[in-house]
DNA sequence: TTGCTCCTCACGTCACGTGAGGTGGC
DNA sequence: TTGCTCCTCACGTCACGTGAGGTGGC
């Protein structure tokens, strides 16, 4: 008598799977069973059942429901905690959405954080997988340093020609390129100077990963004319983290 | 050289487990190995890595960021997507808290809706349990016309009599008790004719889903009662949807 | 006989977590 | 030898979804 197992899940709105696993694990009485096998459902199984579909919906995981029938009673703490919990994940979910309206708008890369993700648009490949190295690695302050010099660092012909330093290229052209940037780094390093401060502190912590990355990111030609340029430079270690 | 697996995955915040699990399906490519097999991440790891971070965080499933990669280009049309449903979501986890603030404050019980949740705080059982069955098969305006007739028709003896019938008790009583029921319902129906006739029209479509409920909830007595209570009343329909 | 509903395994999903058992360099 | 990190299986998690193969009543 009363419900076929599709009937009832079809009463609470759900599956028979559905229906199926409650009872697997504990949270639904067994149905009694007509002579042919069959589960036949009362109405205490369809309250029951509407409870647990109720809670689910509310975010209760199963044995958290379990647990509230054994403390019984109404339930006010865990759905208080419940409640802490859901405002958390809309904090979370609007943040997420604050940060997709700006990269939508300005069509910014994924892989970056979005207030420097604007200042390396332009930049070639192995100096932006760089920043999002130092952007790992650098506190806030020295990232924005970095990002702020980065702009007139770039915008001197030594560094076109160290970009496009191959490996084969002789030993002359080499320490004439080492010397431009070493003079390049001086004039920037003297209008600059706080800036260089900073960023040679941020990147103490991560002086490690910047090497390693560094040496993952140039070619021997270029590591060669870096190393000159730290011998030419008394902005050795900002020279460093500034290729 | 470059990055240990620990290291790697503590630079991106997450696991190492996370770290494998991208590899082996396909996300992020394999690291190349030291001769003692030990995997060995570079910068285009790293970044790579970090993207993937990224566009999880952001809610994307793996197989939608390999999706991104394939027709790669900047992900517009997905994350415009994606930000409809965040939109959802949160709009969903709104309601719940709302539902949750209104539990909280009445100590409604969790198995029925809140509108109706707090005209049953006083039922005995049985009638809970008949108003989540009736909750779920008739529609609003017939739902709301019964809750409001359950207060004027429980408060008469013949009601309580009714509860409390046994089955061993003797066709007198029976016959008594279907008499005073009957001359109620009457008398509650003149008065309130127009909700009679809503909750008999909405109570059709489920009209078989209510038949079963009360066969399983009431006894032989009872159910003998409302047989003999129908034979009495003109308003037999509603009466089997009052009890 | 065909169609429909029911049954009980039991594997699949998703993004990893978590040991289990063993190896390599200090 | 002890400690630490690394390796590769491979099962576990969570709330069911989804066939797979078979049965019972019209």
């Amino acid at each position: 008598m009363v419900w076929s197992p599709r009937q009832i899940a079809e009463l609470a709105d759900t599956s028979r799977r559905a229906v199926r696993h409650y009872t697997d694990v504990g949270l639904l009485a067994e149905p009694e069973h007509d002579t042919n096998g069959y589960g036949r459902y009362g109405v205490h199984h369809l309250v029951r059942l509407l409870r647990i579909r109720r809670l689910t919906q509310l975010g209760l995981t199963l044995p958290q429901i379990a647990a509230l029938d054994e403390t019984d009673e109404h339930p006010a703490g865990a759905l208080r905690r419940l409640d802490a919990e859901l405002a958390a994940r809309i904090e979370e979910l609007q943040a997420t959405r604050t940060e997709l309206a700006v990269m939508l708008q300005r069509a910014a890369p994924t892989d970056l954080p979005l207030d420097i993700a604007a200042h390396v648009r332009d930049l070639p490949d192995v100096e932006r997988a760089f920043v999002v190295v130092l952007s790992r690695v650098l506190d806030p302050a020295a990232l924005e340093a970095y990002v702020h010099l980065l702009v007139p660092y770039r915008d001197d012909p030594s560094v076109i020609a160290f970009d496009h330093l191959g490996d084969g290229v002789e030993q002359q052209t080499r320490a004439d390129v080492a010397v431009d940037l070493a003079a390049h780094l001086r004039t920037l390093s003297a209008a600059q100077w706080p800036r260089f401060e900073l960023l040679e502190a941020g990147a103490k912590p991560g002086r490690r990963t910047i090497d390693a990355a560094i040496r993952n990111l140039y070619g021997p030609a270029q590591l060669d004319v870096m190393a000159q340029v730290q011998r030419l430079s008394p902005y050795a270690g900002a020279a460093r983290s500034m290729n």
